[in-house]
DNA sequence: GTCTATACTGAGATAGAC
DNA sequence: GTCTATCTCAGTATAGAC
């Protein structure tokens, strides 16, 4: 028997995304997850709250991520400017794990249950931002729409990303970030 | 055979707010929501895709509205100028239907499943937004930050109003979107 | 680890409009 | 008769209780 129980998790996660590529989400069963992983469905739902969340196990490690790089920001920014170098802390780790994000952010965009459960942890990757920045003494109401709004740059930037890498995520970020200031001013 | 099945939707809504007020959400089942509106299991998930789905069946009419509202902005405004316009023109649906959407807003509030869906029927009304200025002439990467941070501050506003109603909602959405001006200016 | 309840689906029946 | 809307029966997968 193999005892390498330790790593179940992450036994289960190689299973689920190579089952999704072969048969699609909705044609996996959490059972077939489990069986390939060598493991029971039981301990797929311990380790799991639901089938989705396999696939949204990183939310985590970039919430800390992300917490711990506006508190490591300069004094003296805007909201927005910590946020901007916040994001730009983060792109090594996205750039260097694109060949595992693109096929999952496809699988995401493909399925209407992903994508709701993509928004949902988006939200609390907002909040969290708000909370740190309320840490730095921004007040509430700033603090969370600067969230807000940092986020929508950066989610922008990520996406048009994984679309098309031939311009990098650094210079994606900067464009989204400068695009900010310009909603300001009068159309036609 | 009570032959009025015209508004077996209306009932099954009807059923289902009663009945998540008496049991909490969780604990009602779509089958007893079926029972008590006079309809079968199976006639409720033909209406609704899922349980949750009873819930945010007027984020379509809200979808329309805030369309409409957009494409009838004055000219020679900037982007969110344009929205602020467009989310003072739904304040007094929102202030009519308000002993509705409390009650409402705190059950989605106590029920992370309602929330996930919360979250991506904003997603879908800010992406309604985008194309709905897009349409206007603003480039899509414009459109679309504009329409994510302005709707950040409409929520946030509403949010506030719903827990507090003492200040208007005007005056919460007027002071949501003075304090975005505030954030886009500090930053250029 | 077994067993049960509940959410949800697929194929198809019924009934009225034309 | 065909078409469409409304609804039903039998079944599977998810999730949670024991």
């Amino acid at each position: 028997m193999e005892k390498s129980i330790g790593d179940a998790r992450a036994r289960m996660q190689l299973a689920a995304v190579e089952l999704f590529a072969e048969l699609g989400y909705d044609r996996t069963t959490a059972a077939q997850i489990a069986a390939r992983a060598g493991v029971t469905e039981r301990t797929f739902f311990r380790h799991f709250a639901d089938k989705r969340e396999i696939l949204f196990d990183g939310e985590v490690a970039m919430r800390s991520t992300l917490s711990a790089a506006v508190a490591a920001a300069p004094a003296g920014l805007s909201p927005l400017e910590i946020l901007f170098e916040t994001f730009r802390a983060t792109i090594p780790m996205l750039e260097s794990n694109r060949a595992y994000s693109k096929p999952r952010h496809d699988l995401i965009a493909a399925t209407p249950a992903l994508r709701e459960r993509e928004m949902a942890k988006l939200a609390a990757l907002t909040n969290a931002l708000a909370a740190s920045l309320a840490e730095r003494g921004v007040p509430a109401m700033p603090a969370a729409l600067a969230a807000s709004t940092g986020m929508a740059a950066f989610v922008q930037a990520t996406m048009a990303w994984l679309d098309d890498p031939a311009m990098p995520l650094a210079d994606r970020l900067e464009s989204s970030f400068k695009a900010l200031t310009t909603l300001l001013k009068a159309d036609s």
